[in-house]
DNA sequence: AAATCATATAAACAAATGTTTATATGATTA
DNA sequence: TAATCATATAAACATTTGTTTATATGATTT
């Protein structure tokens, strides 16, 4: 009771799990998607996402090497609430909408690829940075 | 925005902070009536309540010694979503039901006792220990 | 004014958490 | 079957957080 509450709270205290969450409330979505959205490293991805699937917030699909997580359709009446909150009160963050402009930006940068693979999503990172100093140089 | 929100996930992921929140939703109380009620110490009252009064959800109010805190009545509106989540997953807990009653039992001796100082709260304690004893023994 | 009381704060320590680096696993392709 | 790929896990380290002990403050009583 006050034991899986903390649970929760303390699983959505981090901006990556948080930034995790909320792309995956969109899409589902592979270990190395994320790694190209968030920018963040593949063991830190993996472990966050071993951390909420383990805290019950999302499910797993493997398909071929890959393996997709998505966040449970069965998500328990606490755990819904507490991302219904969140994601209320995100909407707005602009962290959260540049992710979600990224995420749109890696399925496009994914189809002209033609793959998924780990070579074509650092190659997207890449370009990704390249874009960002140009904004903030224009800025 | 995601600070924000985070800081309040962070104050809300501690059982002593959520116990003093879900007294403090009840009724204003004052350092030592905490100590008494939680059986926490002195210092550790006074941090997790300064930690919520800084993190926007608790107000003060002095009188005499006493410092008397309560739930602040222009909560945010992040912050009164998330405290209603929290109370509203924890009506059943039983520590924070267990809480409530020690809340009206320390009233009562309180006012039996005709003062609110330390020793008397100190002596409410000890008597509440001796009562747990027996309930236990009992079980 | 000195002593006491309720509370706050600081310093020191312990425990938990986040991050990186290195390694292991299990599936796929060559 | 060897090499490679996507992912997981473990080990090591840094940072943050919770707790206790000791001390400071500001109001009240003597």
């Amino acid at each position: 009771m006050m034991k899986t509450m903390i649970e929760i709270f303390k699983l959505l205290s981090d901006e990556r799990r948080i930034r995790i969450l909320m792309l995956l409330d969109k899409k589902e979505l592979s270990v190395c998607q994320l790694m190209g959205i968030t920018g963040a490293s593949q063991p830190l991805v993996s472990r966050n996402l071993s951390l909420l699937y383990r805290g019950g917030f999302l499910e797993e699909r493997r398909e071929g090497k890959h393996r997709f997580y998505s966040i449970r359709k069965d998500l328990s009446n606490d755990r819904k609430a507490a991302l219904d909150l969140l994601s209320g009160h995100l909407k707005l963050d602009a962290k959260c909408k540049d992710d979600l402009v990224t995420l749109k930006e890696c399925s496009v940068f994914q189809k002209k690829a033609g793959r998924c693979d780990m070579k074509t999503l650092q190659s997207f990172i890449k370009w990704k940075q390249g874009r960002n100093k140009n904004v903030k140089a224009i800025k």
